[in-house]
DNA sequence: ACAATACATTTGTATATACAATAATTGTAG
DNA sequence: CTACAATTATTGTATATACAAATGTATTGT
């Protein structure tokens, strides 16, 4: 992936805003087969993210603004995102019984499974995606990344 | 930035998958910084990224499957994209004489010099985010998202 | 106990984006 | 030269997201 190439130019782009470029040129790229690995099970990155960080609570139930905090992109909506989740029967909710402003969210059975099927089509994504790099280069990227 | 602190797990992360978390982690917080710096010209990075090719352009128009393959985030609707620039005079749009399906786009006067500002901005937040790498580190990151 | 404040989530609304359908123009085979 | 296919852009529509306002609950100070 050649930034010059994509960007069709022959101008020298200066180091940092190259750096940039290339990392959002990537991004795309990781996106988009993100996107086609979970469009088979009708599920959106996000709500992915939720699945993952849900089944990581190990049965603690997640409230609303720990989920905010670990997901990977933030956004202001998780509650809907949650709805989402649960008409598809992958997460219940219910009102927090210590205090009734949270909420507890729990990843269901149903959840577990089909996140088990994702997994797997994920892994082997992320193995393509990143195909070309050797060990020794991804734990470079991984040290560089950081820094950041 | 650790990927383990912000998912706040103790369980050992695949090295692919980790890596995958990291660049998304990362990407998250490129886009919010160029989303700070892009917010008081009130122009999205979409619209920003579509100033920068029709100037990387000199002169010559783009049209719309010009502006499609070049960006950085290929989306469906650059027809919408290109008519809010318009409404904020950076761009101007004429059908191309010779072949009337086609649309040539312009960057204005107005949209090079406001862009002129952006770019300052925009250099210094990409400074500000890749402050901890040195020019070497800068390097090897880019021959890395070459391999990709 | 009451009012004021803080907290956690939900809802409203505007904008952005993805995807499909449509429209307008051009190219081409018979 | 006409019908059909291909190209290019636009429009429609559903969903996603960002941000602000509203709702319901709990805490605190007096």
């Amino acid at each position: 992936m050649n930034v010059e190439e994509i960007l069709q130019t022959e101008s020298q782009i200066p180091l940092e805003s190259r750096t940039i470029i290339h990392f959002l040129l990537v991004n795309n790229k990781i996106n988009e087969s993100i996107s086609n690995v979970l469009k088979p099970f009708d599920i959106s990155p996000q709500q992915f993210n939720v699945l993952r960080i849900l089944r990581g609570q190990n049965g603690t139930p997640a409230n609303l603004s720990t989920l905010n905090d670990r997901m990977i992109t933030k956004m202001s909506n998780t509650t809907r995102l949650v709805d989402k989740l649960i008409i598809k029967g992958y997460v219940d909710r219910i009102t927090c019984p210590s205090n009734r402003r949270k909420v507890e969210i729990n990843i269901t059975e149903t959840g577990k499974k089909e996140l088990k099927k994702m997994d797997i089509a994920m892994s082997n994504a992320e193995k393509k995606i990143l195909k070309n790099l050797s060990k020794s280069e991804l734990k470079e990227l991984n040290n560089l990344f950081n820094k950041l």
